[in-house]
RNA sequence: GUGGGAUUAGCUCAGUUGGUUAGAGCAUUGGUUUGUGGUGCCGAGGGUCACGGGUUCGAGCCCCGCAUCCCACCCCA
Protein backbone atom coordinates (compact mmCIF):
# COMPACT_ATOMS: atom_id res chain seq x y z
CA UNK A 1 0.00 0.00 0.00
CA UNK A 2 1.06 3.34 -0.89
CA UNK A 3 0.78 5.88 1.88
CA UNK A 4 1.12 9.97 1.90
CA UNK A 5 4.35 11.21 2.22
CA UNK A 6 5.47 12.42 5.86
CA UNK A 7 3.52 15.46 6.96
CA UNK A 8 1.36 15.68 3.68
CA UNK A 9 -2.10 15.02 4.96
CA UNK A 10 -5.81 14.73 2.37
CA UNK A 11 -8.19 16.98 3.87
CA UNK A 12 -11.88 15.00 2.88
CA UNK A 13 -15.38 14.97 4.97
CA UNK A 14 -15.36 17.02 8.26
CA UNK A 15 -12.18 18.61 7.61
CA UNK A 16 -13.18 19.81 4.39
CA UNK A 17 -16.19 21.24 5.42
CA UNK A 18 -14.28 23.39 8.12
CA UNK A 19 -11.57 23.91 5.51
CA UNK A 20 -13.75 25.52 3.21
CA UNK A 21 -15.58 26.78 5.92
CA UNK A 22 -12.42 29.23 6.90
CA UNK A 23 -11.67 30.28 3.41
CA UNK A 24 -15.32 31.46 2.42
CA UNK A 25 -15.15 33.49 5.99
CA UNK A 26 -11.94 34.95 5.30
CA UNK A 27 -12.86 35.71 1.62
CA UNK A 28 -16.02 37.79 3.00
CA UNK A 29 -14.17 39.58 5.09
CA UNK A 30 -11.03 40.10 3.32
CA UNK A 31 -13.08 41.04 0.30
CA UNK A 32 -15.10 43.67 2.70
CA UNK A 33 -11.50 45.54 3.36
CA UNK A 34 -11.32 45.67 -0.14
CA UNK A 35 -8.55 43.03 -1.21
CA UNK A 36 -8.81 41.31 -4.27
CA UNK A 37 -7.88 37.03 -5.11
CA UNK A 38 -4.32 36.59 -6.24
CA UNK A 39 -3.35 33.03 -7.09
CA UNK A 40 0.31 32.87 -7.69
CA UNK A 41 2.28 29.86 -8.50
CA UNK A 42 3.47 26.84 -6.15
CA UNK A 43 6.99 26.61 -7.74
CA UNK A 44 9.31 29.41 -7.77
CA UNK A 45 12.79 30.30 -8.56
CA UNK A 46 14.77 29.53 -5.19
CA UNK A 47 16.35 33.39 -5.43
CA UNK A 48 13.15 34.94 -4.92
CA UNK A 49 12.86 33.64 -1.46
CA UNK A 50 16.62 33.71 -1.05
CA UNK A 51 16.66 37.28 -1.37
CA UNK A 52 13.38 38.12 0.33
CA UNK A 53 12.79 35.64 3.33
CA UNK A 54 16.80 35.35 3.95
CA UNK A 55 19.48 32.82 3.99
CA UNK A 56 19.88 33.05 7.20
CA UNK A 57 16.16 32.11 8.08
CA UNK A 58 15.80 28.63 9.15
CA UNK A 59 12.62 28.52 6.50
CA UNK A 60 15.21 29.00 3.71
CA UNK A 61 18.38 27.87 5.30
CA UNK A 62 17.16 24.24 5.62
CA UNK A 63 13.38 23.90 5.07
CA UNK A 64 13.34 24.50 1.84
CA UNK A 65 12.05 21.65 -1.19
CA UNK A 66 14.11 22.36 -3.42
CA UNK A 67 15.54 21.11 -6.52
CA UNK A 68 16.79 21.64 -9.79
CA UNK A 69 14.18 21.10 -12.75
CA UNK A 70 14.97 19.72 -16.30
CA UNK A 71 15.85 23.28 -17.58
CA UNK A 72 18.21 22.91 -15.16
CA UNK A 73 16.43 26.03 -13.17
CA UNK A 74 17.06 25.81 -9.26
CA UNK A 75 13.21 25.73 -8.45
CA UNK A 76 11.83 25.47 -4.87
CA UNK A 77 8.14 25.02 -3.71
CA UNK A 78 7.33 27.77 -2.04
CA UNK A 79 7.43 27.94 1.53
CA UNK A 80 5.76 31.02 2.42
CA UNK A 81 3.22 33.80 0.44
CA UNK A 82 4.57 37.10 0.34
CA UNK A 83 7.59 36.79 -1.68
CA UNK A 84 5.43 35.13 -4.95
CA UNK A 85 2.82 38.39 -4.38
CA UNK A 86 5.23 40.50 -3.82
CA UNK A 87 7.08 39.34 -7.20
CA UNK A 88 3.93 39.48 -9.04
CA UNK A 89 3.43 43.03 -7.93
CA UNK A 90 6.65 44.29 -9.67
CA UNK A 91 6.31 41.86 -12.49
CA UNK A 92 3.03 43.42 -13.64
CA UNK A 93 4.51 46.49 -13.12
CA UNK A 94 2.16 47.64 -10.47
CA UNK A 95 4.92 49.47 -8.54
CA UNK A 96 5.38 51.75 -11.45
CA UNK A 97 1.20 52.15 -12.02
CA UNK A 98 1.52 53.62 -8.27
CA UNK A 99 -1.73 53.70 -6.15
CA UNK A 100 -2.60 51.68 -3.79
CA UNK A 101 -3.06 47.63 -4.31
CA UNK A 102 -4.70 45.13 -2.09
CA UNK A 103 -4.77 41.45 -2.87
CA UNK A 104 -5.48 38.37 -0.69
CA UNK A 105 -4.31 34.68 -1.38
CA UNK A 106 -5.05 31.00 0.01
CA UNK A 107 -3.13 27.93 -0.68
CA UNK A 108 -0.70 25.02 -0.41
CA UNK A 109 3.14 26.09 1.65
CA UNK A 110 5.82 23.54 1.42
CA UNK A 111 8.38 23.53 4.63
CA UNK A 112 10.53 20.15 4.85
CA UNK A 113 10.24 20.01 8.94
CA UNK A 114 9.22 17.25 11.51
CA UNK A 115 5.86 17.23 11.81
CA UNK A 116 4.35 17.69 15.41
CA UNK A 117 0.74 18.77 15.81
CA UNK A 118 0.24 22.20 13.96
CA UNK A 119 2.88 21.63 11.50
CA UNK A 120 2.71 19.81 8.66
CA UNK A 121 5.10 19.71 5.21
CA UNK A 122 2.50 20.41 3.31
CA UNK A 123 0.43 23.10 4.76
CA UNK A 124 -2.13 25.25 4.58
CA UNK A 125 -2.37 29.11 4.57
CA UNK A 126 -4.72 32.69 3.91
CA UNK A 127 -2.80 35.92 3.88
CA UNK A 128 -3.05 39.66 2.54
CA UNK A 129 -0.81 41.81 1.21
CA UNK A 130 -1.56 45.65 0.60
CA UNK A 131 0.88 48.04 -1.02
CA UNK A 132 1.37 51.76 -1.55
CA UNK A 133 0.10 52.31 1.89
CA UNK A 134 2.73 53.64 4.44
CA UNK A 135 0.39 54.65 6.80
CA UNK A 136 0.25 52.90 9.92
CA UNK A 137 -3.59 52.94 9.65
CA UNK A 138 -2.60 50.36 7.31
CA UNK A 139 -1.06 48.08 9.91
CA UNK A 140 -3.75 48.70 11.91
CA UNK A 141 -6.37 47.88 9.43
CA UNK A 142 -4.79 44.52 9.53
CA UNK A 143 -4.80 43.45 12.43
CA UNK A 144 -8.44 44.48 12.40
CA UNK A 145 -9.07 42.13 9.50
CA UNK A 146 -7.56 38.97 11.94
CA UNK A 147 -9.19 39.72 14.53
CA UNK A 148 -12.85 40.27 12.45
CA UNK A 149 -12.25 36.87 11.02
CA UNK A 150 -11.28 35.12 14.24
CA UNK A 151 -14.39 36.45 15.63
CA UNK A 152 -16.34 35.35 12.62
CA UNK A 153 -15.08 32.01 13.17
CA UNK A 154 -15.79 32.18 17.00
CA UNK A 155 -11.49 31.78 17.87
CA UNK A 156 -10.36 33.25 20.70
CA UNK A 157 -6.68 34.72 20.43
CA UNK A 158 -4.07 37.13 22.36
CA UNK A 159 -2.62 39.65 20.25
CA UNK A 160 0.82 40.52 20.36
CA UNK A 161 2.81 43.76 19.25
CA UNK A 162 6.38 44.70 18.45
CA UNK A 163 8.32 47.20 16.51
CA UNK A 164 11.09 46.16 14.30
CA UNK A 165 12.13 49.60 13.72
CA UNK A 166 13.24 50.81 10.45
CA UNK A 167 16.52 51.06 8.34
CA UNK A 168 18.02 53.91 11.01
CA UNK A 169 17.05 52.36 13.94
CA UNK A 170 17.12 49.28 14.13
CA UNK A 171 21.16 48.36 13.45
CA UNK A 172 22.14 50.40 16.14
CA UNK A 173 19.99 48.84 18.28
CA UNK A 174 21.64 45.25 16.91
CA UNK A 175 24.77 46.40 17.50
CA UNK A 176 24.23 47.83 20.85
CA UNK A 177 22.61 44.03 21.59
CA UNK A 178 25.11 42.18 20.16
CA UNK A 179 27.92 43.98 22.08
CA UNK A 180 25.65 43.16 25.64
CA UNK A 181 25.37 39.30 24.80
CA UNK A 182 28.76 38.74 23.70
CA UNK A 183 29.92 39.80 27.24
CA UNK A 184 27.72 37.27 28.58
CA UNK A 185 29.10 34.86 26.30
CA UNK A 186 30.39 31.85 28.32
CA UNK A 187 27.08 31.96 30.28
CA UNK A 188 24.38 31.25 27.65
CA UNK A 189 23.72 28.05 26.10
CA UNK A 190 24.48 26.93 22.59
CA UNK A 191 21.92 28.22 20.68
CA UNK A 192 21.99 31.43 21.46
CA UNK A 193 25.71 31.75 20.73
CA UNK A 194 24.40 30.59 17.31
CA UNK A 195 21.82 33.26 17.40
CA UNK A 196 24.18 35.77 17.65
CA UNK A 197 25.46 35.59 14.36
CA UNK A 198 22.00 34.29 12.87
CA UNK A 199 19.35 36.62 14.75
CA UNK A 200 20.29 38.34 17.38
CA UNK A 201 17.10 39.79 18.30
CA UNK A 202 16.02 35.96 18.81
CA UNK A 203 17.95 35.19 21.95
CA UNK A 204 15.59 37.74 24.19
CA UNK A 205 13.48 34.71 23.12
CA UNK A 206 15.44 32.04 24.45
CA UNK A 207 13.58 29.53 26.56
CA UNK A 208 16.37 28.47 29.21
CA UNK A 209 16.02 30.34 32.21
CA UNK A 210 19.38 31.12 32.76
CA UNK A 211 20.43 32.79 29.87
CA UNK A 212 17.29 34.57 30.75
CA UNK A 213 18.72 35.87 33.39
CA UNK A 214 21.62 37.14 32.30
CA UNK A 215 19.45 39.14 29.70
CA UNK A 216 17.33 40.93 32.38
CA UNK A 217 19.38 43.88 32.12
CA UNK A 218 19.54 43.64 28.06
CA UNK A 219 18.61 46.85 25.77
CA UNK A 220 14.88 47.22 24.26
CA UNK A 221 14.32 47.54 20.67
CA UNK A 222 11.30 49.42 22.07
CA UNK A 223 13.29 52.02 23.59
CA UNK A 224 16.00 52.34 21.02
CA UNK A 225 12.80 53.18 18.25
CA UNK A 226 13.65 56.41 16.14
CA UNK A 227 11.08 59.01 16.37
CA UNK A 228 9.18 58.35 13.18
CA UNK A 229 9.27 54.87 14.63
CA UNK A 230 8.01 55.59 18.34
CA UNK A 231 5.41 58.05 17.40
CA UNK A 232 3.80 55.15 14.41
CA UNK A 233 4.01 52.65 17.39
CA UNK A 234 1.91 54.74 19.69
CA UNK A 235 -0.29 56.04 17.00
CA UNK A 236 -0.71 52.09 15.97
CA UNK A 237 -1.93 51.19 19.71
CA UNK A 238 -3.85 54.23 20.18
CA UNK A 239 -6.00 53.03 16.53
CA UNK A 240 -6.06 49.19 18.70
CA UNK A 241 -7.58 50.98 21.99
CA UNK A 242 -9.87 53.16 20.17
CA UNK A 243 -11.16 49.83 18.26
CA UNK A 244 -11.68 47.92 21.73
CA UNK A 245 -8.85 45.14 20.40
CA UNK A 246 -6.98 43.88 23.29
CA UNK A 247 -3.12 43.46 23.01
CA UNK A 248 0.10 42.72 24.88
CA UNK A 249 3.34 44.73 24.05
CA UNK A 250 6.29 41.59 23.63
CA UNK A 251 9.34 43.32 23.17
CA UNK A 252 10.49 40.04 22.13
CA UNK A 253 8.28 39.25 19.58
CA UNK A 254 10.73 38.61 16.09
CA UNK A 255 9.01 37.70 13.01
CA UNK A 256 11.17 35.02 11.27
CA UNK A 257 11.48 36.56 8.21
CA UNK A 258 14.56 39.20 7.25
CA UNK A 259 11.71 41.52 5.35
CA UNK A 260 9.99 42.57 8.11
CA UNK A 261 10.46 46.01 9.76
CA UNK A 262 8.38 47.95 12.33
CA UNK A 263 4.80 46.59 13.02
CA UNK A 264 5.20 43.27 13.73
CA UNK A 265 2.15 41.30 15.33
CA UNK A 266 1.66 37.72 16.58
CA UNK A 267 -2.14 36.17 16.94
CA UNK A 268 -1.39 33.15 19.49
CA UNK A 269 -3.84 30.52 20.34
CA UNK A 270 -3.76 28.82 24.38
CA UNK A 271 -5.35 26.11 23.17
CA UNK A 272 -3.75 24.05 20.34
CA UNK A 273 0.01 23.15 21.86
CA UNK A 274 3.40 24.68 21.42
CA UNK A 275 2.85 25.62 17.45
CA UNK A 276 0.81 28.48 19.15
CA UNK A 277 1.09 30.70 16.41
CA UNK A 278 -2.46 31.09 14.19
CA UNK A 279 -1.47 34.44 12.27
CA UNK A 280 1.22 36.61 11.83
CA UNK A 281 2.42 39.49 9.95
CA UNK A 282 3.87 43.19 9.85
CA UNK A 283 5.47 45.38 7.49
CA UNK A 284 8.05 45.23 5.01
CA UNK A 285 8.58 48.48 3.60
CA UNK A 286 12.05 47.58 1.85
CA UNK A 287 10.88 43.95 0.37
CA UNK A 288 9.72 45.65 -2.96
CA UNK A 289 12.97 47.90 -3.49
CA UNK A 290 14.57 44.91 -2.41
CA UNK A 291 13.14 42.28 -5.17
CA UNK A 292 14.29 45.19 -7.67
CA UNK A 293 10.82 47.32 -7.31
CA UNK A 294 10.43 50.72 -7.13
CA UNK A 295 10.38 50.89 -3.32
CA UNK A 296 6.72 50.94 -2.38
CA UNK A 297 5.68 50.70 1.17
CA UNK A 298 3.38 47.07 2.12
CA UNK A 299 1.92 45.29 4.82
CA UNK A 300 0.74 41.97 5.33
CA UNK A 301 -0.07 38.53 7.23
CA UNK A 302 -0.38 35.33 7.07
CA UNK A 303 -2.59 32.89 8.84
CA UNK A 304 -2.23 28.89 9.09
CA UNK A 305 -5.30 26.99 8.09
CA UNK A 306 -5.09 23.48 9.93
CA UNK A 307 -3.59 25.45 13.18
CA UNK A 308 -7.40 27.78 12.97
CA UNK A 309 -9.67 24.43 12.09
CA UNK A 310 -9.33 23.15 15.33
CA UNK A 311 -10.22 26.16 17.01
CA UNK A 312 -13.14 27.04 14.91
CA UNK A 313 -16.59 26.55 15.74
CA UNK A 314 -18.80 25.15 13.15
CA UNK A 315 -22.55 26.74 12.62
CA UNK A 316 -24.83 23.93 13.50
CA UNK A 317 -25.82 22.07 10.43
CA UNK A 318 -29.78 22.58 9.61
CA UNK A 319 -31.75 19.66 7.84
CA UNK A 320 -31.64 20.67 3.85
CA UNK A 321 -33.37 19.10 0.75
CA UNK A 322 -35.07 16.20 -0.27
CA UNK A 323 -34.79 11.99 0.42
CA UNK A 324 -37.21 10.29 -1.58
CA UNK A 325 -37.84 6.55 -1.10
CA UNK A 326 -40.00 3.94 -2.94
CA UNK A 327 -42.52 1.71 -1.01
CA UNK A 328 -43.26 -0.85 -4.12
CA UNK A 329 -40.04 -2.00 -6.73
CA UNK A 330 -42.83 -0.02 -9.27
CA UNK A 331 -42.17 3.08 -8.00
CA UNK A 332 -38.06 2.77 -8.26
CA UNK A 333 -38.12 4.11 -11.44
CA UNK A 334 -40.27 6.96 -10.88
CA UNK A 335 -37.94 8.09 -8.00
CA UNK A 336 -35.55 7.83 -10.40
CA UNK A 337 -37.04 10.90 -12.65
CA UNK A 338 -38.87 12.46 -9.71
CA UNK A 339 -35.19 13.05 -8.71
CA UNK A 340 -33.55 13.78 -11.54
CA UNK A 341 -35.90 16.83 -12.16
CA UNK A 342 -36.07 18.20 -8.65
CA UNK A 343 -32.20 18.39 -8.53
CA UNK A 344 -32.40 21.43 -10.97
CA UNK A 345 -33.11 23.33 -7.53
CA UNK A 346 -32.35 20.93 -4.91
CA UNK A 347 -30.34 18.33 -2.91
CA UNK A 348 -31.62 15.36 -3.97
CA UNK A 349 -31.13 12.08 -1.87
CA UNK A 350 -32.58 8.58 -3.04
CA UNK A 351 -32.66 5.30 -2.66
CA UNK A 352 -32.49 2.54 -5.26
CA UNK A 353 -34.28 0.09 -2.82
CA UNK A 354 -37.95 -0.28 -1.95
CA UNK A 355 -38.02 -0.01 2.27
CA UNK A 356 -40.69 -0.03 4.28
CA UNK A 357 -41.89 3.69 5.53
CA UNK A 358 -40.17 3.34 8.84
CA UNK A 359 -36.73 2.64 7.27
CA UNK A 360 -37.03 5.18 4.74
CA UNK A 361 -37.77 7.84 7.54
CA UNK A 362 -34.62 6.84 9.17
CA UNK A 363 -32.63 7.16 5.92
CA UNK A 364 -34.05 10.36 5.41
CA UNK A 365 -32.55 11.59 8.92
CA UNK A 366 -29.51 9.71 8.46
CA UNK A 367 -28.64 12.25 5.19
CA UNK A 368 -30.47 15.38 7.46
CA UNK A 369 -32.81 15.76 4.46
CA UNK A 370 -35.74 17.86 5.23
CA UNK A 371 -38.02 16.63 3.38
CA UNK A 372 -39.04 12.65 2.96
CA UNK A 373 -40.91 11.67 -0.38
CA UNK A 374 -42.12 8.28 -0.63
CA UNK A 375 -44.42 6.66 -3.33
CA UNK A 376 -46.12 3.45 -2.94
CA UNK A 377 -48.87 1.88 -3.82
CA UNK A 378 -51.47 4.38 -3.03
CA UNK A 379 -49.44 7.03 -4.53
CA UNK A 380 -48.88 5.09 -7.75
CA UNK A 381 -52.54 4.68 -8.43
CA UNK A 382 -53.88 8.53 -7.74
CA UNK A 383 -50.79 9.81 -9.61
CA UNK A 384 -49.39 11.57 -5.77
CA UNK A 385 -46.41 11.45 -3.79
CA UNK A 386 -46.14 11.76 -0.17
CA UNK A 387 -44.01 14.15 1.64
CA UNK A 388 -43.10 14.58 5.28
CA UNK A 389 -41.52 17.91 6.70
CA UNK A 390 -39.52 16.19 9.18
CA UNK A 391 -38.83 19.05 10.73
CA UNK A 392 -42.32 20.47 11.84
CA UNK A 393 -43.21 16.93 11.09
CA UNK A 394 -46.12 18.10 8.79
CA UNK A 395 -47.60 15.61 6.57
CA UNK A 396 -49.14 15.80 2.76
CA UNK A 397 -49.47 14.10 -0.11
CA UNK A 398 -49.41 16.06 -3.30
CA UNK A 399 -49.59 15.28 -6.97
CA UNK A 400 -46.66 14.41 -9.22
CA UNK A 401 -46.57 17.89 -10.72
CA UNK A 402 -47.04 19.85 -7.57
CA UNK A 403 -44.05 18.25 -6.43
C1' G B 1 18.10 17.70 13.10
C1' U B 2 17.87 16.02 18.94
C1' G B 3 15.19 13.53 23.03
C1' G B 4 10.69 10.91 24.78
C1' G B 5 5.73 8.30 24.09
C1' A B 6 2.25 5.72 21.04
C1' U B 7 0.50 2.31 17.04
C1' U B 8 -5.09 -3.69 18.20
C1' A B 9 -12.14 -3.35 13.72
C1' G B 10 -14.15 2.57 9.75
C1' C B 11 -13.66 5.65 14.82
C1' U B 12 -12.54 5.72 20.35
C1' C B 13 -10.29 2.14 23.17
C1' A B 14 -9.95 -2.78 26.53
C1' G B 15 -6.80 -7.12 26.19
C1' U B 16 -4.39 -10.26 33.20
C1' U B 17 2.50 -13.36 34.88
C1' G B 18 3.62 -14.90 27.19
C1' G B 19 -1.11 -19.99 26.70
C1' U B 20 -7.27 -22.44 22.94
C1' U B 21 -11.37 -19.23 18.35
C1' A B 22 -8.38 -11.15 20.03
C1' G B 23 -13.24 -8.05 22.80
C1' A B 24 -16.54 -3.47 23.92
C1' G B 25 -18.98 1.11 22.63
C1' C B 26 -20.01 4.05 18.44
C1' A B 27 -20.41 3.64 13.10
C1' U B 28 -22.01 0.29 8.86
C1' U B 29 -25.64 -3.34 7.34
C1' G B 30 -30.19 -6.66 7.66
C1' G B 31 -34.63 -7.73 10.20
C1' U B 32 -38.30 -6.02 13.64
C1' U B 33 -46.02 -9.95 11.63
C1' U B 34 -49.16 -5.16 6.17
C1' G B 35 -47.36 3.02 5.68
C1' U B 36 -44.63 7.17 10.63
C1' G B 37 -38.15 8.55 11.87
C1' G B 38 -34.27 10.82 14.43
C1' U B 39 -34.18 7.77 20.89
C1' G B 40 -36.89 0.45 21.24
C1' C B 41 -35.58 -4.79 20.30
C1' C B 42 -32.87 -8.96 17.66
C1' G B 43 -29.08 -10.28 14.30
C1' A B 44 -24.81 -9.77 10.71
C1' G B 45 -20.39 -8.21 8.45
C1' G B 46 -15.74 -6.12 9.60
C1' G B 47 -8.73 -7.46 12.47
C1' U B 48 -1.87 -10.47 8.44
C1' C B 49 -2.85 -6.85 16.43
C1' A B 50 1.50 -0.62 11.57
C1' C B 51 5.55 -3.14 8.89
C1' G B 52 10.24 -6.46 8.95
C1' G B 53 13.20 -9.62 11.77
C1' G B 54 14.43 -12.29 16.51
C1' U B 55 13.64 -15.12 21.33
C1' U B 56 10.14 -19.19 22.71
C1' C B 57 6.90 -25.50 22.49
C1' G B 58 3.84 -21.05 21.99
C1' A B 59 4.09 -13.69 20.90
C1' G B 60 -1.14 -8.61 20.46
C1' C B 61 2.12 -9.01 25.01
C1' C B 62 9.41 -9.84 25.44
C1' C B 63 13.98 -8.01 22.22
C1' C B 64 16.02 -5.40 17.69
C1' G B 65 15.06 -2.56 13.33
C1' C B 66 11.84 0.56 10.46
C1' A B 67 7.55 3.73 9.22
C1' U B 68 3.94 7.01 10.76
C1' C B 69 1.51 9.92 14.41
C1' C B 70 1.88 12.48 19.09
C1' C B 71 4.87 15.47 22.92
C1' A B 72 9.09 18.65 23.95
C1' C B 73 13.41 21.21 21.82
C1' C B 74 14.23 23.96 17.39
C1' C B 75 11.39 26.89 14.03
C1' C B 76 7.02 29.22 12.54
C1' A B 77 1.43 30.01 10.26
Amino acid sequence: MINSLRGMNDILSDDYERFTYFISAATKIAQRYGFHFIETPLLEETALFKRSVGESSDIVGKEMYQFIDKGENDVCLRPEGTAGVVRAFIQKKLDRAGGIHRFFYHGAMFRYERPQKGRLRQFHQFGVESFGVDSVYEDASMIMMVSDILKELGIGYRLQLNSLGCNDCMPNYREELVAFVRKCEGGICEDCVRRVDTNPIRVLDCKNGSCQELYIGAPKLINHLCSDCGNDFNTLKKILEDNNIEYEVNTNLVRGLDYYSKTAFEFVSDNIGSQNAIAGGGRYDRLVEFLDGRATPAVGFAMGIERLMELIVMPEVKKDGYYIGALDDEAIDMIVKIAHNKRKTDVVAIDYKTKNLKNHLKAADKVNAKYCAVIGSNEIASGTIWVKNLKDKTEKTVTLEEF
